[in-house]
This record gives structure tokens, sequence and C-alpha cells, in this order.
DNA sequence: CTGAGGACATAACCTGGGGTTATGGCCGAT
DNA sequence: ATCGGCCATAACCCCAGGTTATGTCCTCAG
């Protein structure tokens, strides 16, 4: 049987799995196999025979053993710094994750946009974690209007949504600023274009969007007057990106959602004239029901002082 | 032998591996648990206990099964975005690393200080990758000076340099701006300052910096005077992140290191006056050895068209 | 109504990567 | 010279995750 050619990069055989990461990183900061092995859980050899698996399938000395210790070689301090990078988005996910699980231990329940649970919401519970060892947060995730009906019926304590104003029924206060931004490819005409685009002018072209009713879209829409023109509807904002990515059009999506296609230019930004696309994003509670305890733990991560 | 605690998370126990998260990502496109095991080259039970797996691992409905296919759930979708960055993260290590082999049929030869081969390279040449298929490119990875030394004695063809001034006997172009930043943990009391920090100040401020011979320390003692005054010299971008996240006292890092730890709130920005803290990042070639063919290719990718 | 086809689940089986324990070699410090 | 810390090697073991074969369910066509 011809087997079909793999079409997608199976990265398991060319990245090492976490467990190797991970050892690597420890190694960086303790200077031995040994007490890296340990840190992990593992015995030394294990963690002997894993490096030497990983300098095998990169093909690149990783580390200078001695019998005093081993540290990182050059490069091996340059492959542990991209290897952080997956271990930090593992953590992440490691915390989303254990949010999203229905436990009976919880002592907080959230509900976030799907926004702020993708971007921001990770990195407040590691932080969490790591100033209130213990709290185990319960999280909902859905649109604006899903946040808004969980904290009416009581069902969490905190939500945090994206949006132009705070709903009736609620209080609020804004935990960050998110400012939609406009981006092609560097191959799109526009990347080239030195003048700002007007906002009529973005009103008549059409762009990659997300689907109606997402909170993105509704921003948008209100800024130019309910007239964006849809090039594409996607349903998720990393189809939008990719989409925007492979030179399909422009598209508008939040800063924090492009930040890292920003930095690497994969994507650029154009500059709009006479567009408002500031929104706040905002934690919101029931009237009365200021945040005491662990939600006021999380909301205290989430603003500057 | 009561086996020590460890003292760090095994996040392999918690998150899925590479092939798991890439084949969640694969259903999400696809629609159908068969056709993402084939994509994945697995077969379909495979593709299947897998995805069950997932799900009692992590205790949450990911996709919904129907006999004419599968769909995220909406927790699913919130999951699988959480994936994707892992997966991105693979990405850039993966194509870091294929620079990094020693390879016969290498067409391009690439010198980069650390912190563009950190944070800027991996993604270059994943979109090299894209648009050029079957580039092999030869990294090599040190500070300025080696990338400079490399370049005269004609080992490469390119450099990528962050640095104030074009080295002799070398032509470049700016490629990117990078600024220098002075953070703070939320915790730091400098966090809730309104006021910015002036020069002076901020030369008598004890901080945590790289050790010395770094672009970063180079490039803030100059704005300072050579008057940097060391809380503590660590080896790594990397380490003085850390040291700043838990609050040990203000640190100085290139936008790009921080950039997620401000997303985050991890870490917070505080504006300083009268230190001229930009630089340049050039890419940089013998004087009279213009880039061409693949090396104009990668150069072209770095700029903004 | 019925049969075909697509999609997922279940079962039985096999393989190898990665773990463990035990042991040896190397080097530096006492 | 000897001891102790650190890494490598060897021999063994186990189970996670793969495969093939088959069953069930739903939908759609005729």
């Amino acid at each position: 049987m011809a087997d079909t050619p793999t079409p997608v990069q199976r990265l398991a055989d060319r990245v090492p799995d976490l467990v190797a990461l991970q050892l690597l990183i420890a190694v960086a900061r303790l200077g031995s196999l040994g007490r890296a092995a340990q840190e992990l859980g593992i015995t030394q050899p294990a963690a002997s025979s894993r490096v030497r698996a990983m300098e095998r399938q990169l093909g690149v000395a990783l580390v200078d053993r001695s019998p005093r210790g081993s540290r990182l070689t050059e490069t091996g301090a340059l492959v542990t710094d991209w290897a952080r990078r997956i271990v930090e988005a593992a953590e992440a996910f490691d915390a989303g994750a254990q949010a999203l699980r229905v436990r009976r231990d919880q002592r907080l329940r959230v509900a976030a946009s799907m926004t702020i649970a993708e971007y921001l919401l990770p990195g407040w519970l590691i932080a969490l974690r790591h100033e209130r060892p213990g709290t185990a947060v319960q999280l909902l995730a859905g649109n604006s209007q899903f946040v808004i009906e969980r904290l009416l019926a009581d069902e969490v304590e905190l939500g945090f949504v994206e949006g132009l104003t705070i709903p009736s029924g609620l209080s609020g206060v804004v935990v960050a600023r998110d400012r939609l931004v406009v981006t092609v490819a560097p191959t799109h005409p526009w990347a080239r274009r030195r003048k700002p685009v007007a906002a009529d002018e973005l009103a008549r072209t059409p762009l990659i969007l997300r689907e109606h009713g997402s909170g993105t879209r509704q921003v948008l829409d209100a800024a130019l007057g309910g007239l964006a023109d849809p090039l594409l509807e996607l349903a998720s904002t990393t189809a939008v990106k990719a989409a925007a990515v492979s030179g399909a059009g422009p598209c508008v999506l939040s800063e924090l959602v492009v930040g890292e296609e920003l930095a690497a230019r994969r994507l650029v930004r154009i500059t709009v004239e006479g567009v408002p696309l500031d929104r706040a994003l905002r934690a919101v509670w029931r009237v009365g029901h200021r945040p005491v305890g662990p939600a006021r733990d999380l909301l205290s991560l989430t603003r500057t002082g």
C-alpha cells in the first residue's frame, strides 16, 4: 500500500518532547545532568540518554560534559532559549486547561470572552498560581453575551469582556486597552504604502474578518458605521490571521492577536486615519458584588499597581 | 526509597504531546478525525484514541463526533488556540534547529547575534521556507564581534547584528529598530510610579543586567555614559527576565525579549527620560558583496516592502 | 425499504522508546 | 592514594501508542 506522503510537518519527529526540553532548561539552570534529572523526577542515566538523544536528533552538541558537571554549549544556550518558548506556551496551555476542568475544590469561578481567554488569561492564571498557590480557578469561555449571562445568573464571580460599554446590571473596571490593527502580509501592495488609509477607503476595501457577532467585528462595524466589506468571513481569529499571512488580503485583528506576527514581520501594520479602533478590556461583576478574596487577587494581577 | 517530590511541574504529564496537538489542529481545519489522521500519517483508530486520551487527560470534551464528521466543541476551539501557540513555538524551534545543523546542501550561510537569532531569525526562516522551499540555511550564532569575523573571513554571506554603528569593512541596512525598555515586576514600587525616571536616577539604581560584552549592555552603558550599576549580572536574557519577573529589581532588555511579559502584565514598562535606548538591528555584508540569490531572498523577508 | 458508503469505536496484538538498577571510568579535592 | 561527585554503559522491563480487522451508526440514493 503506497502510503500518502504526509502533507504536514510532523514536528514531533524533529522537536524533542517536553520532558527533554525541560531537562535541557534544568541543566542550564543547575549545571549538572544529575541534578536536572532529579528535579524532573527521573534518574541520571535517563537524563543522560535523553540529552544524548536530543543531540543526535538535532545534530548539534548541546552540553559540555565534565566530571565536575555540565554546562551548555553556545549553541546549546540558543537552543535552550528556543526551547523555553515552547515550554512557556505549554505552561500557558496547562494553566488554561486546568481552569477549564470542572472540579469540586474550585474557589473562584470566572467567565471570559474568547480573545481574553485565549491570550491573556493563561498568563494571569500562571501569575495567580505563583502569588496564591492553591487557588483553583474554574473558567467558562464564550462571547460577551455569554459572559454577561453567567454573571447575572450568579454562576461566576468575575467576568472579562472586550467591548465598548459596560452592560447594565454590571460594574466593571478597565484592565487593559486593546487596539484593533489593520495588517497585511509583506507581499501585499498596502505594505509598501506610505499614506495612511482613510476610513472610507477601509470601508470600501474587502477585508478578512471574523464572523458577525464576534467582539472584534462589532467594534470594527461600529467604527466604520456597519459597513465592513467582507472578503472572507472566518470562525476563529487564528484562521483570519493565517489567511492574512498567506497574503489573501488585509485583516483587522487585535494587537494581542497579531503581536508575534508583527514582531517577526510576517504581517505589517497599516496605519489608518479617522477610525477609532481602540477598545477597552474590562473586568466586570454584578452590581454590588465587588470582588473579594480570590477574585480580588486575580483582579489585582490584571491591573498595573 | 522516599523519592524527592519533584520541585518542577512536569508539564509532559499534563500537556498532550505535539502529535496530539497537531492532530487537534488538523481536526479543527478538516472537520474529521479520519482526515486529520491521514494528514499526520497515522491511522484513524490511532487518531480516535489520541483525541479520546486528550479529553480524558484534560477532563474536557474537545470534539463533537457525528457519523458525518467531527467538529470542535466551544472549549475545544479554545484549547486548540492554546495548542496552536505551542505548535508555533515548536515550528520556530524546528526552523532554528534545522539551521544550526551543518549540512552538505546548504545554500546560504548566515551569522547572527544572539538576540536576533533567538527572537527574529526563526520567524524569518519559516517565512523563507514558505517562499523558497528547499533553501537550506546554515546559521552561526554568536556576539556581534563573532558575526563580523565570520563575514570578514568570508565564511558567511550575510550577518545580522544589533548595534549602534556599521563596523568598518561591512555594508549594511537597518532591518528593524529595537528599543531597550526598563521594566519591573508589578509588585515593584516603580510599577505604581507616574513620573518618568530620569537618566541620572536610572544610572544610580542597581539594575538586573546582562553581563559585560553583550550588545544590550553595550547600548545601555553608552546611553548612560558607562555608568550602569549592576544589581545582578546574568548570562542570558532569559535569566535576567526571570529575575525581574520575580521582583528582584528593574531590568533593561529589548522590547522583543519582554514583549510577551508586558502583554501578560508579568512585567510593566517604566518610562525613562533623556536616555536614548533605541538601537538598530542591521543586516550586514562585506563591502562589495551585496547579497544575491538566497541571501537576497532572506534579506527581503526582513524588511517591509 | 434497503443497501452502500462514510465516519467513528472497539478489540487484539506488536513494537520500541524510555524508564530503572547496577556498575564502571574519570577527575579534582582532601 | 583515596574518596566523592558526575557522567557513561549495559541489561532488563514495561506500557504508550501504533497497526489491522471488524462493528455500529447515520445518511443518502435509488
